[in-house]
DNA sequence: CATCATATGTAGCCATGGCTACATGTCAAC
DNA sequence: GTTGACATGTAGCCATGGCTACATATGATG
């Protein structure tokens, strides 16, 4: 139905991309405080901000947003807590996140680089496209 | 020098995520508008919008900041041109755009998947990274 | 040459995600 | 208990990239 020939639901290319990103910060953030909390024990706003290179007004704002959108819940002075949704969605992140660097790394690309590439590609990986991914690394690494 | 591992060049790996996401929308503007020129000879902003999936009103604004950025030009109700510099930047979106579409479809993702996510994927990706989706697509279409 | 559909442009709204400058809270060390 | 360093919070700025509603221009058709 529709003049539409694209995959994922909507409409436009484009827009699968801009959903993509719309979602990109709330997956960055939950997985650094998901780090954060194993490496310190619990995630400090300045830390998280240090951490995603952003001044710690800019953490702050958006952790704000985070919480309207029931990922992690704050109170003034006290750590950044995650929800189980929040813990959830670090998981799935982190797992997403370590396909796409191994198998950056196994087609040759040299591990600095699919570090820094891979922040960015993550998010517009496809179930698909992971799939292929994870095949992929294994099959080479046997 | 500095506490700095990652490759790039400036800082923290988001940082050049940042980078490439201020960069996507002129990619993205000049490559349609290339494309425009080649379907229908001209490229009016109407036609522009709706490849894109905004609305007339954004595909205006953001031409006019292409413009500012010296990659096309326009004047009042005529098709918007490329500028030299905008014809170049057009020509090596698209090949790099290709060799993420071809690479993904040569690890096994589906056409019209590759398509949707190489969409978001090709921003994200160095020189080392093209070059090894390049390698590989080749030696695996012979 | 008047009319009208369509294209183009403009005004003004919103959310996001950056920032600096400043204010206030916390806590350890003296 | 004061003090001072550092963490946290708030006020208010900016650019980008979305939008709707409305105004005007253009060009084909009667
Ligand atoms: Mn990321
Ligand atoms: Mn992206
Ligand atoms: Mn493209
Ligand atoms: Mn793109």
């Amino acid at each position: 139905m529709a003049t539409n020939k694209a995959g994922t639901s909507q409409d436009n290319v484009f827009h699968k991309t801009r959903r993509d990103h719309s979602n990109e910060i709330a997956e960055d953030y939950v997985e650094a405080i998901a780090q954060l909390h194993s490496e310190d024990g619990a995630c400090r706003v300045t830390r998280l901000a240090r951490r995603l290179g952003v001044s710690h007004v800019t953490a702050n704002r958006t952790v704000a947003r985070l919480v309207s959108r029931g990922l992690v819940t704050t109170s003034p002075y006290q750590p950044i807590e995650l929800t189980d949704s929040g813990r959830r969605l670090a998981r799935t992140a982190k797992a997403r996140h370590e396909i796409v660097i191994d198998f950056l790394i196994s087609i040759g690309v040299p591990a600095e680089i699919a570090t820094a590439d891979s922040e960015g590609i993550e998010h517009h990986c496809s179930p698909e496209t992971l799939k292929a991914m994870k095949h992929f690394s294994n099959t080479r690494n046997h």
